[in-house]
DNA sequence: GAGTGTGAATGTATTCACAGCA
DNA sequence: TGCTGTGAATACATTCACACTC
C-alpha cells in the first residue's frame, strides 16, 4: 500500500469500478486496463487507486474478480449496516424513502420523521413517520446511527440540532442549507439540484459558444 | 476578463451563488466576502471564480446582485429555452417528470417515451408519453434540442442511438452505462447512485477509521 | 478606505514510464 | 512475457497577496 492518500476523487471512481465488477462472475480474473475500458478511463488511473487502499492484484494476471470488490465495498465501508433517520417527508424525502437502493447498501432507513400532521403515524415504503418531538427519544431507543435532513432550506439547521441533540453522530444534508454542527458530528452535504442547474454550462461546453449553440 | 481558464468545478460554485443571490434584492449590493460566508468560502475564490468570465465587480464597491445574477445566469446558460424529450418512464424517469425546478431553469421536458404499452399515451406531469417508434418524427416535429436518458443501462445505447437518429445533438445520460456517440454530440452523464454510494467513506473520512466508526 | 481583479506561489490530482514480481 | 505497483513528471486547481480603482 502507497504513503500517498487518496485524492478526494478516488472513491467516486472505485464505486464506479465496483459497479461494474458486480456484473461479472467472481471468481473471474480482469485486468486494470479491462476495467479501465468498461468505466471509460485508464488502466494506470484504475491501479493507481486501488493502490492507495492496498495491493489487490499479482503482477503479471491481473486481479480476482470477488476479491477486488470485497475490498471495494470494504473501503467504501458498504459492508456495515447503517440505521438511519429521515428528516422531512416532502417529495425528495419520499422519494428517498421508495429508493430501492439504500437497502442494497446497506442504509436501512428506519424511521421518518415530519411535523405535518397529515403524515404523522402514517408509513411511507413501510417506514414510520413520527413527529419531531419524537425524535430524541425514537433515535435512542431504536439505535439509530445517521441522519438524512430532506427538509426544505429554512428548517435545516433546526432538523440538524434536534439530530444532534438526539445523539446523532453522523448527518446527511440534502438540503440547499449550509449548516453548522459540533465538532465531532460528521457532516455531508449532497446536492442534486446544482448538478442539474449546470447541465447547460457543460453540454455547450466552451463560455464562447454559449447561446450561439444549440437553442437555435 | 482573465486569460485563464475556468477550472472544471467553477460552474458547480456559481450556482451555487447564484442560488443565494435569487434570495437577495436585486438592486441591493453584496461584497465577494459576503457572498463567500453565505456559501462557505472565501472571498478569494469567489473574486477568482467570476474572473474567469469577466468583471462584474466596482472595486471599492462590491457587486450590484441583479447584476450580477444576471450574468452568472448568462454564464450558465440559464436564460435559453431548452426543449427536452425524456426517454423512460420509470421510477427516476417520473421523479424527473414531476420535478418543478427544471422548469424553473428553462428546461421544458415536452414529451416522454417509453415502451410499456401500459404508459403510451398517457401523460405524466401533463407530459404525453408516446413509443419509441414515432422518437424521429416527434421529435423533429416539436423541434427538441436535448434528449435525457432515464432507461436501465441495458436499453441505455438502444436510446442514445435512437435519439441520434432523430437528430437530438445533446444528451443527459442518467443511466450508469457509459455511453458511444458520434463526435458532434454533445453527451453529459448524471450519475445520482454513484454519490449515494460513496457516502458511508465520506462519512468514516479517513480509511483508518472506516468500520472502527460509527456504527458501533 | 474598501473591495475588486489577477499574476505568482502553493497545493492537489492525474498521467507517465518503468522497476519488480508472477 | 504480462501486468501490477508506484515514484517522478506534468497538469490542474486553489490560495495568497498586492496593485489598482472607485
Amino acid at each position: 500500500m502507497s504513503k500517498e492518500k487518496p485524492p478526494e476523487s478516488a472513491a467516486l471512481r472505485l464505486s464506479l469500478y465496483l459497479r461494474h465488477l458486480r456484473t461479472m462472475q467472481g471468481d473471474g480474473k480482469i485486468s486494470s486496463a479491462e476495467l479501465a475500458r468498461m468505466v471509460g478511463t485508464s488502466g494506470a488511473r484504475v491501479r493507481k487507486d486501488l493502490s492507495y487502499f492496498g495491493q489487490f492484484g499479482t503482477r503479471g494476471r491481473g486481479y480476482v474478480v470477488g476479491d477486488l470488490r470485497g475490498q471495494i465495498i470494504d473501503i467504501l465501508g458498504l459492508n456495515q449496516e447503517w440505521k438511519i433517520a429521515l428528516v422531512g417527508v416532502g417529495k425528495l424525502g419520499t422519494a428517498l424513502l421508495r429508493y430501492p437502493g439504500f437497502r442494497r447498501n446497506g442504509f436501512h432507513i428506519t424511521v421518518a420523521f415530519d411535523v405535518n400532521p397529515e403524515l404523522v403515524e402514517r408509513e411511507v415504503a413501510g417506514i414510520e413517520i413520527r413527529h419531531p418531538y419524537q425524535m430524541p427519544k425514537t433515535i435512542r431507543a431504536l439505535g439509530i446511527h445517521m441522519g438524512m435532513i430532506t427538509v426544505p432550506a429554512e428548517s435545516a439547521q433546526e432538523s440538524a440540532d434536534l439530530l444532534v441533540l438526539s445523539g446523532i453522530r453522523a448527518i446527511l444534508n440534502f438540503s440547499p442549507a449550509r449548516l453548522v454542527v459540533p465538532a465531532p458530528v460528521r457532516l455531508k452535504n449532497v446536492d442534486f439540484t446544482s448538478q442539474l442547474e449546470i447541465i447547460p454550462y457543460h453540454i455547450a461546453e466552451t463560455v464562447a459558444l454559449t447561446g450561439s449553440m444549440l437553442p437555435r
